[in-house]
DNA sequence: TGGAATACGAAAACTGTTTTCATTACCGAA
DNA sequence: TTCGGTAATGAAAACAGTTTTCGTATTCCA
């Protein structure tokens, strides 16, 4: 089992590559820089974990005030066609985005009760699944597994819900 | 691997006995027994596969035109409560339900070429989550794991394909 | 059978997301 | 360095799927 922390510092050389990456992309593709695109990407790298778009949005306002959710829902578009960055849907009704980390691909772990998520990669859980599919005649694309439930470390999901809480009572 | 197959014909004891089941949990809830919902359970029960919203509603209405989705939608989520069918989301943004089926939890493959949904069991794939759950401490409650993917029988999977696009244009 | 509680259907409201449209910004060519 | 065509922006409207509202109709116990 590897498990993934997503609670590391963010790593500044690896944002600056990212948004030349990005930049690359927007290159490429015959589009333009702008100011807010910058603004919306740079913010995006600086977060950290599954980020939704109204998130994002807040952390974008305190840069520029005037960047409206049409230019955030677009940004985080053409961030997923660039290849950076995963769209994810845990079944609450809205996207989360996620730059992809040093790991590709991982499963998740959702705790219900404090909103945690956390990921996670087994090569044998990959390696069953795509046993199973060539049982099946069928070949795999890509796949989604999540668990939900609820962290045994009570103590700390339940800081971890309060402090969601307060957040939510802030906003 | 148990695969199943979600082929096989209405077994109408089966649909009645979930009939009953439900009219059970209707009265449990001090709730009332009508035509609509009568109508609209019966209809579920006696179609197969993951069914949306739309769909129902279209078999409903043969039955009955004057039951509006509102209804439908209501019906849904009593059926959810009772806890005879399930509600999942595959990602293309609606929510489909299903039956609850001789194997109580299965997951699911999608070919994303023809729109095949199967089910399939297997209870290595689960004991392995429940390991790696373990030694994140973590309590699964429930999971979800869905592999997207092609049909490898590319015949079948193409007859599929055009099936749909077919029911598609008669709609 | 009367009447309170519940359910119904149509339409309005809601939520998250996408699109429209008039205006502004970008950026290569002159 | 300015010009001008193209693309991007922001506000608001549109959209899709779902939920709620509200006035009317139905259920079902006393």
């Amino acid at each position: 089992m590897v498990s993934i922390n997503p609670n590391s510092k963010v790593d500044e050389d690896l944002v600056k590559e990212k948004e030349a990456a990005f930049a690359e992309f927007i290159q490429r593709r015959g589009l333009k820089t702008t100011r807010q695109r910058n603004t919306i990407v740079s913010t995006f790298f600086r977060m950290k974990g599954h980020i939704s778009v109204e998130e994002l949005l807040v952390e974008v306002k305190k840069a520029n005030p005037r960047i409206g959710y049409a230019t955030v829902y677009r940004t985080l578009h053409l961030l997923v066609e660039s290849g950076l960055v995963e769209e994810r849907r845990f079944g609450d009704g809205l996207a989360r985005y996620e730059g992809h980390s040093a790991v590709e691909h991982h499963d998740h772990m959702i705790c219900l009760e404090c909103g945690m998520i956390s990921e996670f990669y087994n090569p044998r859980l990959e390696a069953l699944q795509e046993k199973l599919a060539e049982e099946n005649n069928f070949e795999i694309y890509r796949h989604r597994l999540e668990l939900y439930g609820a962290c045994k470390d009570k103590e700390a999901c339940q800081a971890r819900k309060k402090q969601k809480e307060a957040r939510a009572q802030g906003a």
